[in-house]
DNA sequence: TGCACATTCAACCAAACGGTTGACCGTTGC
DNA sequence: GCAACGGTCAACCGTTTGGTTGAATGTGCA
């Protein structure tokens, strides 16, 4: 189940957050740690967390009294794909494309 | 010059602008047009355009009274490119877009 | 000339955002 | 047992966002 492409995209939309998403890109990290470099209290980063959380950008598992997080990438090929859409590149399945288009223009609250 | 991502993610993180750009998909349109069928006033469409040509994601060009709209798929494409990075996937996954595709069918509300 | 149309401007509003601080809670280890 | 650590919660703050309304600007046309 991904989030829905509000969430992503305004997740994605926070320096601070595409930071932690690269930084996560490399492996996997405790709360503390991802917060380490930036000149922000752990709370504000606990929250960034919550709002990647949210978006289906990252897990987080708790062992112990460490907090890991973990890069999920689904989220972002959904919103990934979606954009691609806009490339007008590919020959292929235009159609579908057109069919989702069109779901998105007929419910915009919920695309 | 793209605008930075922080401005093309805020802006296809709401649901109308997203909208509008799907529409600009099918041709270039004027504001008035852009406008009529959403349920909210001329100002606030026009706005989310002003958002929307902030990130460089549609060009407007005023010809007479009207203005034009027209989409602009480099910036998207910037933030494409950017996305891609942290997936283990094409720039375009046919595969991934229509398993994206059939979820977002068959559940309007998370789409 | 003067009205109708296309669009923006300006002021305002409620809600969301990004940050702070300090208290709090669960876990670990001496 | 208890202090230190890892992380969140709660309250607060200033700014931004997404919308409204009404007035203003500029263009087209009879």
């Amino acid at each position: 189940m991904t989030a829905p492409l509000d969430a992503i995209f305004a997740a994605l939309a926070d320096p601070t957050r595409r930071a932690i998403l690269a930084m996560l890109l490399e492996d996997d990290m405790a709360v503390t740690d991802v917060a380490h470099p930036f000149a922000m209290s752990l709370a504000a980063i606990s929250k960034h967390l919550v709002v990647l959380a949210d978006a289906d950008l990252i897990t987080q598992e708790k062992r112990g009294r460490v907090k890991w997080c973990k890069l999920e990438p689904d989220a972002m090929r959904a919103a990934s794909v979606w954009m691609q859409g806009f490339g007008q590149f590919e020959p292929v399945n235009l159609e579908a494309f057109e069919r989702f288009l069109e779901a998105e223009l007929n419910d915009p609250e919920n695309a």
